[in-house]
DNA sequence: AATTTACGTCAGCCTTGTTGACTTTCCAAG
DNA sequence: CTTGGAAAGTCAACAAGGCTGACGTAAATT
């Protein structure tokens, strides 16, 4: 299975799922996650905020009005735990929380111009450690990293991910 | 999108770096990563250990008789952070320290019997994950992940991951 | 002999995760 | 209209796993 097209002759394939190869995916992944969170860290710990403050913000930006419930579905914590974490942001003015029109349990999230202004600085920096990573290793190899990434994920969550930003 | 093909035209392979392209990349590496450690934290969770003592059990596993201060350059935490972690192994009689023969202030590092068969239960998982990834994305994908990981590891870092088990 | 290195340890702090219990608000079904 | 339950918020307590700072000891290096 998954005889992966243009890949070489026949059983060569597999030699790809020895212990070796696979441990050295598994220290890649673990490496390369360090430097992925590094920079985003770097810039939160002068600021009271911390990495979890930086999910929120950055879920936040990507879907505007997001209700609570949405996102603790996303990041996968306790409403406890998020909520520790949201409550500064709305403290400290830069995250905005709206009582729903139709619903009015619900909150609706947004970004205030402060928030926006934090996030931009996190994402760039993180975005352009991805560039430069995307750069270096070419098209094809992003393609594949995507679809490793992808195949890693839970599959509730894949769908979701596949799902957004679809064809 | 995904412009695919091995080597697009000229200027294509630039559309790979739009802000929403990293951050689909982003968002990858974020769930990724939550798989990635979830079967082993699944395992952990009943036993006395967390995420941290699979760390250390994992790269004395790969260097046996590694000492207390590799470790904690490789996984960059502090030797008290360490320390706690590694106490706890010992204690339990997974992990034994030997002091050093040639310079006896070093203490050199072992798993255990019971140590090994912990170790073995935790990356048979992650490697499970792991293979069943690799197996559905395909070689070619995997050579990219492995591509744009490493580029995206802090320079030092990559160099010494190159180093090892090198070509 | 003095200094540096490697390691261990105590104490205290922070972030971020967890459970459990309780309240308020509000929609929707009876 | 009443009530059941979902969504949200809050308080309290706790744990893992980071961190800093300070101190001690043994061994190697200068």
């Amino acid at each position: 299975m998954a005889e992966g097209g243009p890949g070489p002759g026949g059983g060569e394939s597999l030699l790809f799922l020895t212990d070796e190869q696979l441990r050295k995916g598994i220290e890649a992944m673990f490496f390369a996650y360090r430097g992925f969170t590094s920079d985003p860290d770097r810039i939160l710990e002068g600021l009271d905020y911390g990495r979890a403050h930086h999910r929120a913000l950055h879920f936040i930006q990507r879907s505007p009005g997001t209700t609570v419930n949405n996102l603790l579905s996303i990041l996968g914590v306790t409403k406890q735990s998020l909520n520790r974490v949201l409550r500064t942001l709305i403290d400290d003015g830069l995250v905005e929380s709206r009582v729903g029109r139709q619903d009015k349990r619900e909150r609706h999230l947004y970004l205030t111009d402060r928030g926006a202004v934090l996030e931009r600085e996190l994402s760039d920096a993180q975005r352009a450690r991805m560039r430069a990573a995307y750069r270096a290793a070419g098209p094809v190899a992003v393609q594949g990293f995507r679809t490793v990434l992808e195949a890693m994920m839970d599959p509730d969550l894949r769908r979701q991910f596949l799902r957004e930003g679809g064809p």
